[in-house]
DNA sequence: CGAAATAGGACTAAAATAGTCCACTATTGA
DNA sequence: TCAATAGTGGACTATTTTAGTCCTATTTCG
């Protein structure tokens, strides 16, 4: 699979609405309605992201969050980065590479360079590259909340978020 | 993180050493011998890569495995495939696109084209490619079996495999 | 036949992930 | 100054995924 996890996943959706948005800033609460994210989830994912600088947050109320820079600031690989700790593939191809198998492994040094390589295609797209990407689905509201309209998809998840 | 399981670790492992091996075939347990991976595992693996196509067994007294094909004509994206399943970094970017979110979603489209560019770069990247990128650490060998050597890492891993 | 191999699948244990909750701190504005 | 709003930090639980084991065929060679 080689797969982001979820949350990774919900956060670059998460940062795109804030870039979205012309307010000033928006509360976890705002994006956590806007998005269809549960709330908590997105306060984790805020705390994580203000952690590693990519959001800024101003307490107290009237406060929120905003981005720290432009959104063609930020590439894919600073968010993932700050969601799931620094891209690599292989426990091998990180920095401290170090494995049970050392002394066997004929493959080591070659993830590296695949490692590299995915780096590299992250780091070239930004957060603005990714809005500028947005699909056009239709979006239906029912009572202010997004609905999806896909019908494959409603019965494929039903477990609330 | 964006990681490969350890079981495709193992699997690149296991097969590099299939195509390093100057014999006809080989069998799960030698190979398990010559890897240090526990032997069940092997045969797990060897079963998955050739349900794949990726490897040809023989059974019977003799048997055992082989490359399917040169080793040059193996990527790294069929090794994955065999093991993990098809690549895609979200959900949202496999084939059957499908999300609760996919109405406000205003990513979705985005993650496809770094998939594109991860996929290619795995692409590009042969068997043979890994083999030749071999790291040259010693290899002490203790009553026959690899022993590995660096320090740091004995304390690090103590669990068996 | 019987030893040596793979095939297939069921099963268990361990680890990572996702998601929730709560008590606390800071800021604003009436 | 007090109450409301909003973020902070961390503990905790449930679920899912992953890793690894084991057992019972089946096939082939000598």
């Amino acid at each position: 699979m080689l797969r982001l996890s979820k949350l990774t996943d919900y956060g670059t959706v998460v940062l795109a609405r804030l870039a979205a948005s012309g307010n000033p800033v928006s509360s976890a609460s705002g994006l956590a309605a806007a998005t269809g994210i549960a709330s908590p989830t997105v306060s984790k994912l805020l705390k994580l992201l203000s952690k590693a600088g990519l959001v800024v947050s101003t307490r107290g109320s009237n406060g929120g969050y905003r981005l720290s820079r432009d959104a063609a600031e930020i590439s894919a690989a600073a968010i993932i980065d700050a969601l799931e700790g620094p891209v690599s593939i292989t426990e091998c191809s990180g920095e401290d590479s170090c494995c049970d198998y050392q002394s066997t492994c004929a493959v080591g040094g070659a993830w590296q360079r695949i490692n590299t390589a995915i780096r590299g295609a992250l780091d070239d797209i930004s957060l603005a590259d990714l809005l500028n990407n947005t699909r056009l689905n239709p979006a239906f509201r029912f009572a202010g909340v997004p609905v999806a309209i896909d019908r494959a998809c409603i019965q494929k998840k039903s477990r609330g978020h």
